[in-house]
DNA sequence: TGCTATAATGAGAATGGTTATCACTCCTAG
DNA sequence: CTAGGAGTGATAACCATTCTCATTATAGCA
């Protein structure tokens, strides 16, 4: 049992929520992933030990206590990635080409700076950020 | 007729394809909108003007030929405005509460710094940045 | 070790935003 | 004036996601 998991498991407990069998497998996949996985992804990578609807149970649970985080960059298809306190705070790079969207931590020196940034520009705005999302678009190695 | 107007009539010229009165409404209700517009909200701005099937086809072209971009930052529902070369570059501020957007321009000095740090983390990743978004979540002043 | 309440499961139906279809209409160039 | 391509709009189809509900598993307790 890794360190997530474990996590995970506390969280869960806390709300009287199960952490089965099949809800392990989820979290496993998504733990191993370069980047947040669509539903059809996690379906294939568990090849039929998790059901469809209990995927979409699973990860809306999840969401719900803030488990797993949904993207919503691509076209009409939800990515979800486990959240940032479990693996860290990144950003995405979204390769306009073939969707794919890779995890990238920006080393602290520039996050302190795009953290300032973020509030700097917010407080114009009189709205009070929680949180910043930098999505990179551009290229993947594969398709550049 | 405004100066987005021409500048979309060109474009649209360079590849045959027809500013009809429909589309000129939808570009007319995007242009004074303060934030990206989901398709409903359009609809409803447009009062029956421009048929759904119409809306959802005009929407589509305009996003072929970057007139429009899509975001699809609110649950299953993709929200479109005009293309940055039209109103400017700009970046976000998703109320998390109730699923609103607003539009804001960051200074120069700011602007060019997190495009500075979007290059250097790009980069980090082998990955040619075509553009960014820095999407700010928090709550908006009417939810605060 | 049973019992029982409650959570989880999983197959299938339903939902709802978005797309595709297609007959018809409108422009526009020749 | 006319032909052909572009646009329209009502409707059907699509498909990711959510809901329903009968069944099954699990944790706490006697």
């Amino acid at each position: 049992m890794t360190n997530v998991d474990r996590q995970i498991e506390r969280r869960l407990a806390e709300q009287e929520i199960r952490y089965t069998q099949g809800r392990r497998s989820v979290v496993a996949a998504l733990a191993v992933a370069e980047g947040p996985l669509t539903a059809s992804d996690l379906l294939a990578t568990l090849k039929g030990d998790v059901p469809l609807s209990s995927l979409y149970r699973t990860l809306a649970i999840f969401e719900e206590v803030g488990v797993v985080t949904p993207h919503l960059s691509t076209r009409g298809l939800a990515r979800y990635e486990l959240s940032e306190w479990l693996t860290g705070h990144h950003h995405h790079l979204v390769c306009v080409e073939c969707g794919f969207v890779e995890d990238v931590e920006a080393p602290k020196t520039e996050e302190d700076q795009v953290r300032n940034l973020v509030n700097a520009i917010a407080s114009m705005a009189s709205f009070s950020a929680t949180n910043h999302a930098l999505e990179i678009e551009g290229r993947c190695v594969r398709c550049a």
